[in-house]
DNA sequence: CTGAAAGCGCTTACAG
DNA sequence: CTGAAAGCGCTTACAG
């Protein structure tokens, strides 16, 4: 059993440089756009011809042994069947492009081998620079001291004093959430929260009790539960045992929402007629549960996006700083949220 | 502004080499796992401790370069945001590192330019192989030819003529569905299926047709449609309009049966209480749906992880083959489906 | 300005 | 059996 060898021998620089009339140095300049070089604009037209013809692909490995950029980022996302990462992902691909450069996605489970993940990566010399969607505190990456070695970026987790987090801002959400349940007229509010140790919960949660606080509003009802559909089912259950005055309820997660949709549900709670749910991440799917879901958007897109721009600039020598996205998450009402009920008509 | 240098200087071959006493061609035949050479244990051992003690991490480009397999792969998905495709990558990954390879993920969406993807990962030599689930047909890479330089398997999507295909029986599911169906006693079904060039869609239309006519039943009205909620909305609507005597709908993805919920609801059609529908791919949402879903389970992981093993056996040089997975798909019974409605009920 | 040459970190025939 | 040496395909000081 012979090893399967590609059919085509691999087109190299030598190749494109005879074809064009000119050496290697020359055609590696031209083709890297060194500006410092002075050739014909003939010259050059040859040599990009050429490169055309002969479908030349330079090879990653050598170029990265001899020392220039492999062009490569790489994505670490906790969960890629999580909605919210695909978003993230999709930003950061397309920017990527746009500034040369192939985005690498790894999933970085709790399980998986965080440790192998960046070795294969990192220290293979794959990639120039990592996005990190996955640190979590405690993360193996963050204490190992390895990331001192390459340029990374934090993508919707704010670490503390890495100067390096972009996030949206999640404590203003938050009161852009309370702001809308007050008013649509609800005063007795619940939040379903995250494990604590997640940072996002965290601001979210923290942003919430403050906004109700500052307007004088009874404390918000808080319930830490894991993000998923079981989370917000347990969490409601919770809420409407522990506080059945509760008009309103802000979801962290949308998963969390859809569970709690089904706990109300079940309990002969109804949305929006005696509670209004508002969740987040916008899904296609919103609008097709029942009720359909009022959701909080965040710009995901642009959270990915700009972490490449991040990553890329670091790369070009800018210092590294924290970045909150300017862009406020915004709310699209649909039928989960209403106007408090009259008091006494339940 | 000077480019970010990594503050470690890259630990070499040679280093551990060094560290250990012995040439860079003995650590370096060790460090692989060359069965041909004879060393002392003592020796073998020295090698590998110093490596460890470097932390030591091949150059992947150097390797590459040197003739050595890069070890990575590359898995081409249509749409990361879908939880199919998800689940598929997670099975590829794991399997992947379990033969010591690295999975490098991309979105090859009908507008980005698949192309590009190809000459960043193949061309450039980053990857060995590649598992491609984003083949519809007249895919810009199927046509191209540039696929017969590289060992390749198809994911999900038979290719006719390729013998690279790894699929599961769609239509042996289809057949499943109905008899599952007709076991609730019904007689009248709907089918909605997807655009027409999409093998999947093909496949479990043709088998769903082919088992009601073997079991001598109505044909079932056969709706196509996109594979989101929306085409799932439209489907249900033509349904009730054209079939209105229908009382089981067997939808070919999770999201056109929540579109289907949806239309069935609007239009006063109890599910399953008047029509049973029967979904496709079981997430963690089906249970959480209103009425939940009854789900027919395929086994993604393992498709994902065939895929590898596959892949990897073309890599060592055995004859590509077209497989179908052994194992059958599962119906995980829930709520939206029931024995048919007595006639004359409604 | 341009081209010849060194060198990046590996692997693997090949000679000893 | 083992080690010295060539070579993979690039880039980039450096000498001309």
């Amino acid at each position: 059993m012979e090893p399967a060898t590609p059919v085509r021998t691999r087109v190299r620089l030598v190749d494109v440089a005879e074809l064009a009339g000119v050496t290697k140095s020359v055609a590696s300049r031209v083709l890297n756009g060194d500006t410092t070089i002075n050739v014909r604009p003939s010259t050059k037209q040859r040599i990009l011809d050429a490169a055309r013809t002969l479908n030349y692909a330079p090879h990653a490995g050598a170029k990265a042994l001899a020392g220039a950029r492999t062009k490569a980022l790489a994505l670490l996302v906790p969960d890629l069947m999580n909605a919210v990462y695909a978003r993230i992902a999709r930003g950061a691909y397309q920017r990527a492009r746009e500034h040369g450069y192939v985005v690498l996605l790894a999933e970085d489970t709790v399980d998986s081998n965080a440790q192998s993940d960046y070795t294969d990566l990192v220290g293979a010399g794959r990639v120039e620079g990592l996005l990190i969607a996955s640190a979590r505190q405690g993360h193996p990456l963050l204490d190992s001291g390895q990331l001192d070695a390459i340029p990374h970026v934090f993508v919707n987790r704010s670490v503390p004093g890495s100067g390096r987090s972009l996030t949206v801002d999640l404590q203003g959400a938050s009161q852009i959430a309370f702001d809308y349940l007050k008013g649509l007229g609800h005063e007795r509010m619940a939040h379903i929260s995250g494990p604590g140790v997640l940072m996002p919960a965290q601001e979210r949660e923290k942003g919430f009790v403050a906004a109700a606080s500052a307007a004088g509003y009874p404390a918000p009802f808080v319930v830490r539960e894991i993000f998923d559909e079981a989370g917000g089912f347990r969490a409601a259950q919770q809420i409407i045992e522990a506080r059945p005055d509760v008009t309103a309820v802000y979801a962290g997660t949308f998963s969390q929402s859809v569970g709690a949709l089904k706990a109300l549900r079940r309990s002969g709670v109804d949305v929006p007629g005696d509670v209004s749910v508002l969740s987040y991440d916008d899904l296609p799917l919103a609008e097709y549960l029942e009720p359909s879901l009022t959701t909080m958007s965040l710009p995901l897109l642009g959270l990915g996006q700009l972490a490449v721009d991040a990553l890329v600039a670091q790369l070009q020598g800018t210092p590294p700083r924290d970045i909150v996205l300017p862009e406020k998450p915004i709310i699209l009402e649909r039928e989960s949220t209403a106007t408090v009920r009259s008091p006494g008509t339940a």
